[in-house]
RNA sequence: GCGGACGUGGCGGAAUUGGUAGACGCAAGGGACUUAAAAUCCCUCGAUCCAUGAUCGUACGGGUUCGACCCCCGUCGUCCGCACCA
């Protein structure tokens, strides 16, 4: 048998499957990423918004928990205790509908899916703490939310009322203002309905104001979503004005019509009021006129089809009462019920000013009614100043307005302020100014069975008593039925059957539980203290000196850029209030909402197909796609966000089985930035896979040679080379993953391997500096790595003969004299055209880059003779001679 | 309708925020190695032209500037959020 010859470069492949679980066990074994409250280093905590048990990880976890945890494996090597902890938010109706659909409990459920994805993640190769775990639906952590519930309740801070609310007629349950979007269940997508019923209120209102404030304190959040709480807050300002019904017009016992304004100043321009279909006024003068309580009916039944009512024309209906204006007793205007005015905003009444506003104008286009304009442009003609078809809601000057003819809009609006605010009826005044806020209470009860139970009891004779602290948690039975439509908490034979905690009386429990997002409004507080059985928190550890909070770098979906991010932001509120922190408001210091993982979709004959069972090529420069099993051709369809219905999804088992998690890892990382959607290619993994191995080999090559080469800056020719490089990149790489660009860094990493590459392949043959300069740089190169792919980073470690764990490494620091280049490089212009370079010392002035770059052939070609007028010098820039 | 973001090669994207446009990657083409393939390595890769070089080029039209992807005015397009909020 013929014996071949071993070639001495030949490495083998790296292979993922062996070296991940390796490594994984290693730093399980030190426990490596277990966090120390007592640690007296600087902390910082990192955390990515925890995910819904849903049963599966996804690719959208994927890359949110991987950019996370680079961030948490860089502080760490910077020498921080960092908190990076995990956790489930665990309550929600898909247990619920798992339950109905297959007879499991939900939370046997639950709780295997909690298994299935922990083992998921734990292939991911993160950093996390485990020993901080918890779900939501563990009743040790929801018997402190129920505390917590009991002391807001205390403060004031939770109300019961009887309110109209929005039903969602799909998942069977109320929902809070925030959580119908276009009108729809955020989660089932069920036109919503209004009903009146009595249910829990968190009273995020009497908070309105400074939730606004703080959102000017977030200076590391994105703009984007200030901007939408911002919206979402929505503080106008205003005018409360009462207008005297005109005698005779109005029906028995009301005398007066309060409106609510933030135009006083257009108040003689206007010509009719509008109100809502369920403002008293308008039931009282329905009660003797059929047609208008006809055209109430109508109006409700329009608005229970929120679908219909973007369309939806702008109707009204005269109730022939007349109210007076009130600058002026003999001038009286109509009121109508109007169909676009909203009983909830306001009075649920407005004065129209149809020239400055486009939606009354239509209003009074229609119904023939005065259009006069009050304010007009700068430099119009005041006579001549018409408005048909188009409302002016610019700014301008008064007119056609009496005593407030020619004042700016604003002087006007004072001046009506402090006129009513002065003139009473009624013994009250007839104005006052008034600051309105858009944002509603939040609305906590679900009709549901899977969440925290509101841990009150409602007694005939005591009322709603709060279940007394000693008795918590108010855990859920575990018998269960899912049989009948509605909640299966009330359905319970015996659960809800309780004695009354003050008077011993029967009574029941309240069958409520919490929305969800309650649950996730403090997780990230719990994680400062898991262990604490006491207590919600603990104070020396949840904030302030020595405690976590805010979280330095929060990061998660854009679509939380409202509900969970401003319900958070009031929790942590009414937990000072209450004190379970003992300062900290915003608990979210920096926030990064990271973009989705999409791809491209595929349609066979039998419809949507997954890029699994698909083979795409390349043909011609038109890319062809058929079916693995038969060659059926498939259509390649849009890009979009991976989901089911489209099957245009990728298993991240499947992906970390045949590449291995640091493959999957890197890719998520590369090309898009992290706040723009990434495109899932097949090309693209491979790519990353590609460099995988080529890392893997650029280390297994040098090794035998570096192995017991002590690292060193070169200063001299290639080893000076590549120490700059090594330098200049480690600096770069560094300010880059500070600032999330993740992408940024990736190349810089790539540019580092091609300038070692060529160096690697000589190492053996010189001696001099180089070996010692490419050790250097190759331990730059496998710390830098580290955090994006931790696996091969230690085995590469390990392969050098590096000592310890990198993911125990501290980040090297860059030698400044090595970043910055004696000789410079200017690009030299003639007339804002580059002709050429000029290379110059570093330190050169300016006269001396004047003179050199004037001496250049190329730029005296270009002058063509002509004496240069201007010689721009930019340091270290740019040279630009102009003739 | 209101508010916000964005528009750069075949593609994803860089460009120190007013100073060399296209880093880095993907795709493509050519070559080397190989019996062959894979892997790997090397080269080319914005467009045009009288191709040793030059001209044009960052959605489009103008402007400011010695100099504009970047600032200003206008137009077109894409995406996202809010939407009868008085």
């Amino acid at each position: 048998m013929l014996l071949k010859e071993n070639p001495v470069m030949a490495t083998e492949r790296y292979n993922p499957r062996a070296s991940e679980p390796k490594w994984q066990k290693a730093w399980d074994a030190e426990k490596l990423f277990e966090t120390k409250n007592e640690d007296p280093r600087p902390k910082y905590y990192v955390l990515e918004m925890f995910p819904y048990p849903s049963g599966r990880i996804h690719m959208g976890h994927v890359r949110n928990y991987t950019m996370g945890d680079v961030v948490a494996r860089y502080h760490r090597a910077k020498g921080k205790n960092v908190l990076h902890p995990m956790g489930w938010d665990a309550f929600g109706l898909p247990a619920e509908n798992a339950a109905r659909d297959n007879k499991v409990n939900p939370r046997d459920w639950t709780y295997s899916n909690i298994k299935t994805m922990k083992g998921q993640l734990k292939t991911m190769g993160l950093s996390l703490d485990w020993a901080r775990e918890f779900a939501t639906c563990d009743p040790s952590y929801y018997r402190h939310q129920q505390k917590m519930f009991l002391d807001f309740w205390k403060a004031g801070l939770v109300e019961r009322r009887s309110a109209k609310v929005n039903w969602d007629p799909v998942d069977m349950t109320v929902l809070a203002n925030e959580q119908v979007i276009d009108g729809k269940g955020w989660r089932s997508g069920a036109p919503v309905e209004q009903r009146d019923l009595t249910q829990w209120f968190f009273k995020i209102t009497s908070m309105s104001q400074d939730l606004l404030d703080g959102l000017d304190t977030l200076e590391r959040w994105p703009e984007k979503v200030r901007v939408m709480q911002q919206n979402w807050i929505g503080r106008s300002e205003g005018l409360l004005v009462r207008w005297p019904l005109a005698k005779g017009t109005a029906p028995a016992g009301e005398s007066e019509l309060e409106v609510y304004t933030t135009r006083p100043d257009t108040i003689f321009g206007a010509s009719f009021m509008a109100i809502a279909a369920d403002h008293p006024l308008a039931r009282k003068v329905a009660e003797a006129n059929p047609k208008l309580a006809a055209f109430i009916d109508e109006v409700h039944h329009m608005g229970t089809s929120v679908a219909t009512l973007e369309t939806a024309e702008k109707k009204g209906f005269d109730t022939g009462v007349r109210v007076v204006h009130p600058f002026d007793a003999n001038w009286t205007l109509p009121v109508y019920v109007a169909n676009f005015v909203l009983m909830d905003y306001g009075t649920g009444a407005i004065f129209g000013c149809p020239a400055h506003d486009q939606r009354d104008l239509d209003f009074a286009n229609k119904y023939g009614l005065p259009v006069v304009p009050v304010v007009k442009p700068e430099g119009v003609d005041a006579a001549s100043f018409l408005i048909t078809e188009e409302a002016y809601s610019d700014d301008g000057k008064m007119i056609n307005s009496r005593f407030l003819d020619g004042m700016s809009p604003e002087q006007a609006f004072n001046e009506v302020a402090t006129r009513l605010s002065g003139t009473t009826i009624g013994n009250r005044p007839q104005a006052e100014r008034k600051v309105q806020f858009r944002l509603r209470d939040w609305l906590i009860s679900r009709q549901r069975y899977w969440g925290c139970p509101i841990p009150v009891v409602h007694c005939d004779d005591c009322g709603a008593v709060p279940v007394p602290t000693e008795q918590l948690p108010v855990e859920l039975p575990s018998e269960v039925t899912f049989d009948k439509p509605g909640n299966p908490l009330d359905h319970h034979p015996t659960w809800k059957h309780v004695d009354c905690p003050k008077c011993g009386k029967k009574a029941r429990r309240d069958t409520d539980t919490m929305d969800t997002f309650v649950d996730s409004s403090w997780y990230f507080a719990r994680f400062t203290d898991p262990w604490n059985e006491a207590a919600p928190t603990t104070l020396s550890y949840v904030d302030g000196k020595g405690g976590w909070l805010p979280v330095n770098q929060y990061i998660g979906g854009i679509e939380h850029a409202i509900l969970h991010l401003l319900y958070s932001r009031f929790f942590t509120r009414a937990m000072k209030a209450t004190g379970h922190v003992n300062a900290v408001e915003e608990p979210f210091e920096g926030l990064f909402t990271q973009g989705m993982v999409v791809h491209e979709t595929y349609r066979g004959p039998q419809g949507w197909v997954m890029p699994a069972e698909v083979k795409v090529e390349e043909a011609d420069g038109a890319r062809k796609a058929t079916l693995l099993a038969d060659g059926t051709p498939v259509e390649i369809g849009s890009i979009e966000k991976m989901s089911k219905s489209k099957k245009n999804v990728v298993d991240p088992d499947d992906i970390i089985a045949s590449y291995g998690a640091d493959t999957a890892r890197w890719f998520m990382l590369s090309d898009s930035p992290p706040e723009r959607d990434v495109i899932w290619t097949e090309a693209g993994v491979e790519g990353a896979h590609r460099f995988v191995q080529r890392i893997w080999r650029l280390v297994a090559d040098a090794a035998p040679a570096l192995r017991d080469v002590a690292p060193k800056a070169g200063t001299e020719g290639d080893a000076a080379t590549v120490s700059r490089a090594a330098h200049k990149i480690l600096k770069a790489v560094g300010e880059d993953i500070e600032r999330l660009h993740f992408n940024k860094a990736v190349a810089r990493l790539y540019e580092l391997a091609n300038v070692l590459s060529p160096q690697v392949a000589v190492v053996n043959d010189g001696g001099g500096e180089r070996a010692g300069a490419v050790r250097q740089a190759l331990e730059f190169l496998i710390i830098m790595i580290a955090p994006m792919m931790p696996h091969l980073a230690e085995e590469s470690w390990q392969a050098l003969g590096g000592k310890g764990l990198v993911a125990a490494a501290r980040w090297p620091a860059f030698d400044p004299a090595l970043v910055v280049d004696n000789e410079v490089v200017l690009p030299v212009q003639v007339n804002g055209k580059k002709r050429g370079d000029l290379t110059i010392a570093r330190d050169a002035d300016q006269a001396a880059v004047e003179k050199a770059a004037l001496a250049l052939d190329f730029v005296q070609k270009a002058l063509e003779g002509k004496t240069p007028r201007k010689v721009i010098v930019v340091p270290q820039r740019i040279v630009n001679v102009v003739a």
